[in-house]
DNA sequence: TGATCATATAGCGATCTAGAGATATACTGG
DNA sequence: CCAGTATATCTCTAGATCGCTATATGATCA
């Protein structure tokens, strides 16, 4: 496998190329439209997706825009709506985690985690 | 669970909490001083961190800083070191995502992904 | 062709982030 | 206390991101 040199970490490379892809994508609306996507478990077109998120049009496409530069989102054009769905299915795990988890820590708190390590010291 | 209200999506409040450390996470060498922390399997002190990292001491205490502040990361003192070491195994997911699926997508890459989902409009 | 709806983009000011260098703090041993 | 080592923090500049407003593009229909 490319990712992990002869050291057993993933190489640099790999890290530089997918960090912009997981921080682009940990954007609270960002994640919300993905979440909204994956429950409606089909394509929806801009308008429906900041109706239902509550969020401005342009600020919603301006969303749906950068996740697509992600390859997280594939749009397909009919008529005058623009339909987006999930085309990366891997991101699928970040909500998993964040569901089921409460995510990555946070379950207790940052805080709480930080101040535990510290009385630890 | 809190996190989902009666729509079946994760809340904005939970999201807003949960991405900033995502966000935050997803740094090439932030990720790679987790990675190396989990190869080592053990707490490791800055300088030893810096050095496999090829990082500057400066760089590396401020990442490793703000690893603690999101809780990713706990220290402990010992005489003139600190020893840093895991503290949210859930970070480890991010990890095992990017090795195995080269990470969220980006296999065949965020550009052949968004190309193909715009032939396919 | 003109009106209208749906979507995308440009520009702006505010805020955040990255990394580098210099310096400060903390501990150890003499 | 002093010198040396290890770590943390401050400061600064450049660049990225955020959300907003206004506007542009593109498609449909009368």
């Amino acid at each position: 496998m490319s990712a992990s040199t002869t050291t057993g970490l993933i190489d640099m490379e790999t890290l530089e190329r997918v960090a912009p892809v997981i921080r682009l994508t940990a954007h609270p609306l960002r994640l919300r439209i993905i979440d909204y996507l994956r429950r409606e478990g089909g394509p929806r077109c801009v308008t429906d997706i900041g109706e239902a998120l509550g969020s401005d049009q342009s600020v919603t496409s301006q969303q749906l825009r950068i996740l697509r530069d992600q390859g997280v989102l594939g749009a397909r054009r009919d008529g005058c709506h623009m339909f987006y769905n999930i085309t990366d299915p891997s991101v699928l795990l970040l909500l998993d985690c964040i569901r089921e988890h409460h995510c990555c820590r946070s379950s207790d708190g940052p805080t709480a985690a930080r101040s535990a390590a510290q009385t630890a010291h």
